[in-house]
DNA sequence: TCCATTAATGCAACAATGTTGCATTAAAAA
DNA sequence: TTTTTAATGCAACATTGTTGCATTAATGGA
């Protein structure tokens, strides 16, 4: 893997992700920063904190793309956990610690899986 | 509900998908129907055929809406299934008789779930 | 069969989202 | 400090989805 280099729009995206209870979207993701860097900056960053495992990626039902860092699996990075978007206030959150299961017919070789669900999320409710 | 009309258009947009073992994108019905009609059409069409519950849709984890008649629910038409989705071939099958079993905290109502699973299908393995 | 109603369509224009090429800038290591 | 090359900004483009409006045609009733 190419070198990682501390930038600025890196650190502050990094930063935005981590500290944010939910999942954020480009636009969200763009909004925030405010001008910091270019759009197709913050598609390149997120690339690459993507590919150094340091956020992973959920895509709401009507397909907007998410990004966020897990809070709970500090020692194991897992993400097979399940994703709850909000259809009212629009928030997506991570449900670490509920893993599904499932039985899958045999010949299926899982990579990744992405599990969401909608609906109302406590505070909405 | 609004009266819907037998057209041209849906008859054709419906048939492709009933028809079809892998769900669909937009711009692969678009493909197939060669100029049959709008591209704006297809989406109208596409969205009317949800309402009337025709067909159902998926995203898959890079954020591409499918869209998918069920194959196995003739009576009780239920959308909380598992999609597949192949990193390799790029298609998306319904497994229609995978239910996932999870245990959501309290205070969260779920109305739709989307679950899909990325891999390689048994064609690809 | 003809007519009235209005769902559905085509087209143009637009908005949002994502991608690519290329010259320039600036982290990190030597 | 100098060198290497990851990262950036900008322009241009591709794809995907939406909206308004005039026109067409499916359907039910006369």
């Amino acid at each position: 893997m190419k070198l990682s280099r501390n930038t600025n729009a890196k650190k502050e995206i990094q930063q935005l992700i981590s500290s944010s209870k939910t999942a954020l979207s480009h636009s969200e993701i763009q909004k925030s920063l405010d001008g910091l860097c270019d759009r197709v900056t913050i598609y390149r960053v997120l690339e690459r904190l993507l590919e150094d495992g340091n956020i992973h990626r959920t895509v709401t039902t009507d397909g907007v793309v998410k990004y966020a860092a897990c809070h709970s699996c500090e020692i194991k990075h897992s993400h097979n956990h399940i994703h709850f978007s909000c259809l009212k206030c629009n928030s997506v959150t991570c449900l670490d610690n509920v893993e599904p299961i499932f039985k899958l017919p045999d010949n299926y070789q899982v990579i990744e899986m992405n599990f969401t669900l909608s609906g109302l999320c406590p505070k909405c409710i």
